[in-house]
DNA sequence: TATGAATGAGTGTTCATTCAT
DNA sequence: AATGAATGAACACTCATTCAT
């Protein structure tokens, strides 16, 4: 009878989220079960549940800390060499994680439209992650690695946008390459000062 | 007991199929139910699965007709007008049609990781869209609207990647008039001719 | 693949009502499941709940007939011979009823204070049979087998009370004629007008 | 942390019954959990049950002292004014406890006939009830304020099932007016002789 | 002795699918 | 071809009870 975690209650949690999380991005939302979730701690279902009250909480608090994901991605791939290569280097990752099954992305915003709560979530990850990458462009900006006009609260945008519109390409087969080109070709137009 | 329609097989599969569509745009994939389905045609379970073997293949054919939805929309409102007029007549429609829960793309984003025979589906329907947008560039390039050097093939990809992206935004809470504009950044950058 | 009755719904609403009486009394409210109901009708639980939505449905549909049975038990034991007599054949049928697991009363009372629906159908079965008893009682009256003063209202309330505080007394463990005389001294009381 | 009580295990029992009387009245005895008993008490469930090995003898245990409230209610209402006074003091207290949520009664009487050991618990209290409550008619009979051809033993149990009855009936929906009214007629008619 | 995390059997309910009519 | 009653496998969630600390 292992327990989830040895000591903390906020430990546990965090242990459960963390599993759940690779459970409900291979499975699928609807797909995995709380037993799923449970035998993959080696717990059994009651024991999650002293954590999360419902399949659905369980889920929302794991979309939450989706935009911590971001802030960590740029620190980890944004922090030297040119631009570009950290934009490579980025995208990459974010192919990495798709194909380990690590993106819940999708099932969040397949699931957004039809609940108010999840919705929220959803909304405040966007807003907190936009603010971070508009933050992280007007830091290079003052380096002068990024040109005086740049509009950057509506080039983070941009760029959350495509990385979406490059991953949802991907998933319709795109080809890892391929997509590359494109999440580059929108990075160099942001470069080169088209907008 | 109403049948499905009058007369032929053919045509009962699309009204079908066109129906179903709403339902299972509206309520998901996973929440809309087979009886949903057959109480919105007015018509019992048993004589959908007259004409779809499963669930599964329901959806998997309703996605297949995706593609030419695309077609029809470049008909519709790339028809007149400047190419920039277009964009945006474009994007509204897409917005249009989202808010009126008719879109089934991101349910079938979310499952097709984990469906091969859904994926190809998915898959096909890019290759398609972004054939009939890249000849559709290719005729604006002829017609000198459209810089030579244009690369209408990714030119098409980044164009798909982008209008998904900004679907995303907007699930994700960005207003529209906001991912309007993140759109049409994109969409000036391939005119001004950055890449 | 046994049907629940050959026919009609109303027809099998009627079968799964009667047995489900009889798993419910016998088994309690709590301790039936729907399951049980299901294996005894011979069916699937899917069945079940194609003609009830919810167990809590089935149980207060099921206590809605009841005072229908009043009126049958009436019918049947007070049609002769002596009033008193009736008296006896009446609680006998009661007691008999009752160790044949045959009633739901007490798991009705117990259930009602917490349950607003049921409430109301407890207490309509209340007003209903009360209506009966007193009407049957006003007909006695008029036969002149009952003193002229008698309020025929309270009288069946005071009945029924009085039936039911019996009833208790058997499940405490009063023994048959026991509980029998303290039945007919109630009665008697009526007869003999002390109220 | 606290302790159910600072010393004794006795008095710790005595704690956990009259709490957990309150809460099984109140929530029911299928509805009320363990936890419920243990919040209420302020103490965690292993607490419990070290005092009480399950669920099913803590309700045991508490439905048998349930006849000691009978005496206690004796003493308190009967002490004083005419009998008839004292009737309806104590028949409006009896309706108080049950708005209160006091009356555990029901549950152990729906209950009993499918639990011998409750069974036999719920079968001492009615023969202690009655005895109590027979000797007590038994010294009123001496008093000379009931006339002495009473049968005190069957008067007593009349006053039970009568009680019984009467709460059934409050259960069912009758005003508290008119239930006290029936009560009333049944005590009358012990008086008046009638039996 | 008290705690409360963990267990695990169990229950109500849903729904894709089948098939007799 | 259409119907819709029946199936039965799931699944989310609960809770009495246990036991390591």
């Amino acid at each position: 009878m292992p327990k989830v975690v040895a000591g903390y209650k906020e430990e546990a949690r965090k242990t459960i989220l963390l599993t759940a999380a690779g459970v409900f991005a291979q499975k699928g939302l609807h797909e995995a079960t709380m037993d799923d979730v449970a035998q993959k701690l080696g717990v059994s279902k009651g024991a999650v549940y002293q954590y999360f009250p419902s399949k659905e909480v369980l889920f929302r608090e794991l979309c939450g800390s989706a935009s911590k994901k971001v802030e960590e991605m740029l620190r980890v791939h944004f922090n030297g060499g040119t631009l570009r290569e950290a934009a490579e280097r980025y995208i990459d990752a974010e192919f990495e994680r798709m194909e380990q099954g690590q993106m819940l992305m999708f099932e969040a915003i397949a699931e957004a439209p039809r609940n108010t709560a999840l919705e929220k979530v959803v909304s405040n990850n966007y807003t907190a992650s936009s603010k971070v990458i508009a933050e992280f462009l007007d830091g290079l900006k003052k380096e002068g690695k990024l040109r005086k006009n740049l509009d950057t609260e509506y080039a983070a945008k941009f760029l959350i946008a495509l990385r979406h519109g490059v991953l949802v390409s991907r998933i319709q087969g795109l080809p890892k390459k391929e997509a590359k080109r494109v999440w580059l070709m929108g990075f160099d137009s942001l470069l080169s000062g088209s907008f």
